[in-house]
DNA sequence: GTTTCCATTTGATTTCGGTCAAAGTACCCT
DNA sequence: AGGGTACTTTGACCGAAATCAAATGGAAAC
């Protein structure tokens, strides 16, 4: 493995990126701590990046980009397991990493740590360790949440589950509370939302249309979507209340 | 709430439990520092446990028992979002507890903390945080490899994967080894078992009947099966490897 | 022993989503 | 502009699992 510095501190200034564990803004108390540790290392969208079993023997944060942990039996089929924004983490600390593989989906920077430090740095900074935790409850409660988007809705739920998911996020991001209609561009192909959603990318490209037939969603171009009204998608989610939801 | 300490540490003298964090045999010290802040609490088999929300501002650990927690829609619609055995924690330290419900799948002691103390505790004793930031990991670990299981395999295969982990647990609790056949009493009904697979019980119930049909699991009763090959089950599962497994 | 209740099995039919196939669309590249 | 490629849409058909319905089994209660 070669690593290299490609990351410039300069841009975290604004902290635009939510760095929640080594971000140089709001956290470089902490950052100073890692810094003999970690290496930042870049990779193209559409890269896949093993990150299984022994020889990676490092803990990795997203800097900035978009990833997907994706599983893929031998027979072909894929399904992804969990989506990688700035902050999050990926490979198990204390242990072999779990034999997903990442998938760059958009330009990506992440930051890797050596797994040994990170693990004696969890013990003697305490808040670390504990923040690292809140994190993966959120991921476990994502993951779970998603079990029943997997296991009991139909695909046209499936797909309002998704979109409203995005559109929150992306709502979020730019604090545009819940007023009016949201828009927003799709980061994911069909076939990743097929993969996401336990379908086929026809049966993805169908229910899309569907929605748009039925007015609760419209696009301006195939990856340009307009939400004219949450609620009514959410509606079609199958989700009674505004609770936890994915990242 | 009406909570009151019905557990006897006695109990625990073998650790047959693995009560990981609080385990009186194995972990004495911390018991000590936990003791002022935990109750316990006892639950009949079949009993719902609602676990969300601000009312129930508690951490929960199973000391003793079978749980499963349950996600449900408003139509009805049930999906099982993960097993928790004894030592398994459940509620999210640091904010309202996610909307599940615990349903006993029997008889079950709980263990009971406050949350306020219970942080407090993690922060000052770091090694609790950290051994809580290993079950999680596992736990999310477990549920990413179940989405693969509820988005992608078929019905057949959801029933050998479910009874391919329920054998392995059993396996790995008689210290028996691959060796020969496994036998093992199956702790879910069968609609609890559609509720993990997202299946209907009448799926659940055709599929076991085929694989008993084709010899690649026998029945002694409806509850107690007997798995002749293990490498067969894990085959029609489509497990490739031995991975990692829930719990 | 027999009644009751619940879990389970089995059957008949329907339906949703998958599969296979072809056509349409946008974008990049000389 | 033309041509290639990757992504997307749409159609026709099929099959796995859901649904609806009834029968069977097994254990506790009377």
């Amino acid at each position: 493995m070669t690593l290299k510095a490609q990351f410039d501190h300069t841009n975290c200034s604004e902290c635009p990126i939510r760095h929640r564990a080594v971000c140089a803004h709001c956290e470089r108390d902490e950052l100073e701590e890692l810094e003999s540790i970690k290496y930042y290392r870049s990779f193209e969208a559409g890269q896949t990046i093993i990150w299984s079993g022994d020889p990676m023997n490092f803990v990795g944060s997203v800097v900035s980009g978009i990833a997907s942990l994706t599983q893929t039996m031998e027979d072909g089929r894929t399904q992804m397991v969990g989506l990688l924004l700035p902050s999050d983490f990926v490979g198990r600390p204390g242990r072999e990493n779990a034999p997903y593989d990442v998938v760059a989906t958009t330009d990506l920077v992440m930051c890797c740590f050596r797994k040994k430090p990170f693990e004696d740095m969890m013990v003697t900074t305490p808040h670390i360790a504990q923040r690292l935790l809140q994190m993966t409850l959120d991921e476990l409660d994502a993951a779970r949440e998603w079990m029943l988007v997997l296991g009991r809705k139909t695909a046209r739920e499936k797909i309002a589950s998704l979109l409203s998911i995005i559109a929150r996020r992306d709502a979020s991001l730019h604090q545009s509370g819940q007023t009016g209609s949201i828009i927003f561009d799709l980061p994911l192909t069909r076939e990743a939302m097929a993969d996401y959603l336990g379908l086929t990318l026809e049966t993805v490209s169908r229910q899309i249309s569907a929605l748009k037939k039925d007015k609760v969603i419209t696009l301006e171009s195939k990856r340009h979507i307009t939400i004219p009204d949450m609620r009514r998608l959410m509606e079609e989610a199958g989700d009674d209340t505004d609770g936890g939801f994915l990242v």
